[in-house]
DNA sequence: CAATTATAAGGCAAATTTGCCTTAAGTCAA
DNA sequence: TTGACTTAAGGCAAATTTGCCTTATAATTG
């Protein structure tokens, strides 16, 4: 059973997630860090691959310090 | 691997989901139809029992003919 | 050059979500 | 009451995500 995948709605998050991590001047393994997920899934996140959870997209906002809602503008 | 879970993130968007349907007048099999997933998706996701992703927000806020932001606004 | 840093890429097992289904409970109108 | 409608609740198999790991590539710095 596939789950729904929308690809601008992923698209969507992994710029709003790259723009805002370059703009705090953070590797992907520092924001991981902060944002208390693994390393690899901010790659992951950032290059389109998957389509993370509510709650993810709650830590990197707190961990970039933006709302959440901030991460899904477009 | 336990997926990271934010009980406030989840409950935020349970809350949100249920206020802008009934806002609209709409059951959850209605707004289900219209996002285009199953009924019992919207059921679990307005009592906060599931972490959802970003493409199902997406999906939900269109149907709400809201913005995927106001979803996540607390 | 060698070493470091950042990122991409992919494998793997375990946990979670999803779609489909059934059953039950509650509300409301006729 | 009866029937229709809405929601809650839970089972199940398949698909996906996650955390942990390794390897590779590119860029930079000493």
């Amino acid at each position: 059973m596939p789950q729904l995948r929308d690809p601008f709605a992923i698209a969507t998050l992994a710029e709003n997630v790259r723009k805002h991590r370059i703009a705090k001047d953070l590797s992907q393994e520092a924001l991981a860090n902060f944002a208390g997920i693994e390393y690899s899934q901010v790659s992951r996140i950032e290059r389109g691959i998957i389509n993370t959870s509510v709650s993810v997209i709650f830590a990197l906002a707190k961990a970039l310090d933006i709302t959440p809602s901030q991460l899904l503008e477009f």
